[in-house]
RNA sequence: GCGCCUGUAGCUCAAUGGAUAGAGCGUUGGCCUCCGGAGCCAAAGGCUAUGGGUUCGAAUCCCGUCAGGCGCGCCA
C-alpha cells in the first residue's frame, strides 16, 4: 500500500472521531478528491454538502463548524479551510507526506481468485484489430487485478467445434481440394485461411448448394468422421498457435485454453441442465414454432432464448452457461488438463482435455469473481448468464459475474479505401464500417504490428545509427508494442474506435512512445549519477529549500505519484482502464515540464540536488510500475 | 417494434454530480553553448445536439425532441 491510500483511511477515522457527538455522520461516507488546483487544498471533501442534505442545514455553516472541530486534530494535515460554499480543503504536512512515500507499506492479502476470460477468437483465421482491443483490455485488467493482490487466472475460450471452423475446412478439403498432407504443408495457414474464409462466405451467400455442403461438413466434424475431423483439429490448433504468437508479441499470456469440444465431451451442459430444469429456469417452449426446444426466458427484453434445439443439440448459449458455471465451481465436474505450450519465460499454458492426462484436477477454475472480456454485441447473452446465476440462487456469483463490455473497433470509410477495398453504396456516408472477417474487411493484427515495427525501426535507426541491428530491432519492437497497447486502452470502453492508420501509428503526444520517452530520458539522468552518489542525505531534504515555483511543481508531482494504488482501484471499480492511460499521460506531461525547468546533474546546491534526485527516483519507481500494468516496457535508449 | 449505447474545439477523444470543461492532432508563433527536440512554451479555437426538470452545484442524473450506432437466429 502506498501512502495516499493509508492516509485517506486514517483521515476517515480521525474525522469520524473528531465529529463524534457533534454531527451525526451515519450513512454519510467521507470521500476525498485531489482538487485540480492547489489553492483548493491537497485533498478536499464534499462531506459538508452531503451532510447538509441529510441535516437540512446550509453547507457553508456546516463546513465552518466541521473545520473548527477538525483543526489540529488530523495528524497529517497542517490546515483545514472552507471554500466554494462548503468544500473542506485539507492542506497536508508536505515534508512528512513526502518522507512517507519512501516507506514501503505491506499490501493486504486478498484471497479472492479472479478469472479473466479474454481473446476467445474463433480458430479459423488470423486475428484482426478488433481482437487486439479485446486482448489488450483483458491483459491490462488481469495485470491490474494482480497488482492489487488478487490471484488471477487468464482463460481463453476456444470454439473449436463451430460452423466457422467448418467453413474453412470445407474450403480446404472440398473447394481447394487439398488433402491433409497438403494442408499441413501450407506455410502460413492462418493467413491463408484469412483469404479463404472471406472467399467461401461469398460462395455460400450465392450458392445454396454449397452452403448445404458446409452444413454436411459441420455434421461430419461433430460425428468425428474423416478427413474432416482431423482437418478441423489441425486447423483449430494451428490457428490457435498463430493467435498465441500474435499476442505474445504484445506481452499477452494465458494460463488456460478452454476448448468447447471438451465442454461438450465432458457433458458440462447436462450437469448444469438438471438444476436449470428443476428450478423451472429452463423449460419447454410454448411457442409452436419452437416445439421441442428447451428455452430460458430473458426477463429484460421479454424474449425466450433457445438453449436446447428440437434436435436435442445444445446452442452456444447453453454451452456458455455451463462453462461459466464451471468457472464458479458450480458444476460437480471438472476438465482434464494437459500442458500445451510454454513461453520463453517458462510460464506454461495448459489446455483442457477430455480424458485423464495424469495432470492434477481442480487446478483451474473455482473463481470468486469472473470477468468476461467480450464486446458489447454480446451483452444480451452475457446478461442472460448473469440472470440465470441469480435465478439458480447463486446471488453472490451473479454479483461477481462481470461482463467487461467494450465497443467494437471499426474502420473509417477512408481506411477501407486506403486498403484497396471496395465500399458498398451508401457506406461512404457512414461514420464507420464494421470490421468483418467474413467480408475480408479488416486489418490483420500481424500486419498492423509489422507496420508499427517498421515505422518504429526507421525512427530508431535515424536517431541511433550506431546501434547494433539486433538491439535496434528490440528497441523498435518495444516502441511498437507501447504504441499499439496504449492506443487500444486509451479510449473509453463505450467509444467505438474508428480505426485510422495515422492515429494508430502516432508516436507523439498522447501515445505510448511519449510515455517511454519520458522514462528513457529520466533513466539517462540516473545512469549519469555516479553509483555511490546518493546526493545529500535525504532526511535533510525539505521543500523549504526550494524556490516558490519549484516547490509547487515538486509537490504536484509527489501528490500525483502518490495516487497510483487509488487510480488502479478506481479503474477497476469503474471498468475504465482508460483512466490509467490518462493518469500515466498526465504524470509524464508533468514530468517533462519539470525536466525542462530543473536540471538535476548541473545543480550546485547539494540539498536541492538531493531533493530533485529523490523525486526523479520516486517517479521512476511509480511510473515504471504503472506502465508495466499497461504492458509497456522501457527500453534503454529510443 | 423491444433492449442497450452515443452526440463536447476544425478532426480524434478526456473530464467520481464539484470550483475557470481539458488533451492530442491540425493551424500560427517561439525554444537545443541545456540531464536526449519522440521534448518544452505560447496563441487561436466551446451556448457540452436541442427543450424542459431535479440539485447548494449538471457535459454528467430524470423526462421529451432530433441525429447516429449496436443487439434481438433451432449461427457461434
Amino acid at each position: 500500500m502506498f501512502a495516499m491510500k493509508t492516509l485517506q483511511e486514517q483521515l476517515r477515522r480521525e474525522i469520524a472521531a473528531a465529529l463524534e457527538g457533534a454531527y451525526d455522520l451515519g450513512g454519510v461516507e467521507t470521500e476525498f478528491a485531489v482538487p485540480a488546483e492547489r489553492k483548493f487544498g491537497d485533498l478536499s471533501t464534499n462531506l459538508a454538502f452531503a451532510l447538509a442534505k441529510k441535516l437540512k442545514e446550509k453547507p457553508f455553516t456546516l463546513a465552518s463548524g466541521i473545520a473548527a472541530r477538525l483543526q489540529g486534530r488530523l495528524q497529517a494535515v497542517a490546515e483545514v479551510r472552507v471554500a466554494g460554499g462548503g468544500f473542506l480543503n485539507l492542506y497536508l504536512k508536505r515534508d512528512e507526506f513526502i518522507a512517507a512515500q519512501r516507506r514501503k507499506m505491506p499490501k493486504p492479502p486478498r484471497d479472492e481468485k479472479v478469472i479473466v476470460e479474454h481473446t476467445s477468437i474463433n480458430p479459423n483465421k488470423s486475428a484482426h484489430i478488433g481482437h487486439l482491443r479485446n486482448s489488450c483490455l483483458g491483459d491490462v485488467l488481469a495485470r491490474c487485478c494482480r497488482f492489487l493482490g488478487y490471484e488471477v487466472e487468464v482463460q481463453n475460450y476456444i470454439d473449436d467445434t463451430g460452423i466457422q471452423v467448418a467453413d474453412v475446412v470445407w474450403g480446404l478439403l472440398h473447394y481447394q481440394k487439398k488433402d491433409l498432407a497438403a494442408i499441413r504443408a501450407l506455410p502460413e495457414l492462418a493467413a491463408h485461411l484469412w483469404e479463404l474464409y472471406a472467399e467461401v462466405n461469398r460462395l455460400f451467400a450465392e450458392n445454396e448448394e454449397l452452403a448445404a455442403q458446409r452444413r454436411e461438413v459441420h455434421k461430419r466434424i461433430e460425428d468425428k468422421l474423416e478427413p474432416e475431423y482431423s482437418a478441423c483439429r489441425y486447423v483449430a490448433e494451428q490457428v490457435l498457435l498463430d493467435h498465441i504468437r500474435t499476442m505474445e508479441k504484445l506481452g499477452i499470456q494465458y494460463d488456460l485454453l478452454a476448448r468447447e469440444s471438451d465442454v461438450i465431451a465432458l457433458d458440462f451442459f447436462t450437469a448444469a441442465a438438471a438444476g436449470l430444469t428443476a428450478r423451472g429456469v429452463m423449460a419447454p417452449s410454448a411457442d409452436p414454432e419452437k416445439a421441442g426446444c428447451l428455452v430460458i426466458h430473458y426477463d429484460r427484453e421479454k424474449i425466450e432464448k433457445i438453449i436446447v434445439r428440437s434436435n436435442h443439440t445444445i446452442t452456444y448459449v447453453g454451452k456458455d452457461i455451463a462453462y461459466n458455471f464451471w468457472k464458479f465451481d458450480l458444476l460437480s465436474r471438472d476438465f482434464h488438463y494437459a500442458p500445451f505450450h510454454a513461453y520463453p519465460d517458462g510460464h506454461p499454458i495448459f489446455m483442457t482435455a477430455s480424458q485423464p492426462t495424469g495432470e492434477p484436477l481442480r487446478r483451474f477454475g473455482r473463481g470468486r469473481r469472473v470477468y468476461n472480456v467480450i464486446d458489447v454485441r454480446q451483452s444480451y447473452l452475457q446478461n442472460l448468464i448473469g440472470q440465470v446465476l441469480a435465478q439458480m440462487g447463486h446471488s453472490r456469483e451473479s454479483a461477481n459475474f462481470v461482463h467487461f463490455s467494450y465497443e467494437m473497433v471499426a474502420l473509417t470509410p477512408a481506411c477501407v479505401r486506403e486498403m484497396g477495398l471496395k465500399l458498398e453504396p451508401g457506406e461512404e456516408a457512414k461514420p464507420y464500417i464494421e470490421v468483418s472477417g467474413r467480408k475480408g474487411r479488416a486489418v490483420k493484427a500481424d500486419d498492423l504490428i509489422a507496420m508499427l515495427n517498421e515505422k518504429s525501426l526507421g525512427e530508431v535507426r535515424q536517431r541511433h545509427p550506431d546501434l547494433a541491428a539486433e538491439e535496434a530491432l528490440k528497441v523498435a519492437q518495444a516502441i511498437a508494442v507501447a504504441a499499439l497497447r496504449y492506443f487500444m486502452v486509451k479510449f473509453n470502453l463505450n467509444t467505438v474506435i474508428a480505426f485510422d492508420f495515422q492515429e494508430a501509428l502516432n508516436f507523439e503526444g498522447d501515445s505510448g512512445p511519449y510515455l517511454q520517452y519520458t522514462l528513457v530520458r529520466l533513466n539517462s539522468i540516473l545512469r549519469k549519477v555516479a553509483a555511490g552518489d546518493a546526493g545529500a542525505p535525504a532526511a535533510a531534504g525539505s521543500l523549504a529549500l526550494l524556490a516558490d515555483q519549484e516547490r509547487q511543481h515538486h509537490w504536484e508531482l509527489v501528490l500525483s505519484l502518490s495516487l497510483l494504488e487509488i487510480q488502479v482501484e478506481f479503474a477497476l471499480a469503474n471498468h475504465e482502464l482508460s483512466s490509467l492511460a490518462a493518469y500515466a499521460y498526465g504524470l509524464c506531461q508533468k514530468f517533462n515540464h519539470y525536466y525542462h525547468l530543473y536540471p538535476v546533474l548541473a545543480e550546485k546546491d547539494p540539498g536541492i540536488r538531493a531533493l530533485r534526485l529523490d523525486l526523479v527516483r520516486l517517479f521512476k519507481e511509480r511510473v515504471e510500475r504503472l506502465l508495466s500494468l499497461l504492458g509497456i516496457e522501457i527500453p534503454e535508449r529510443m
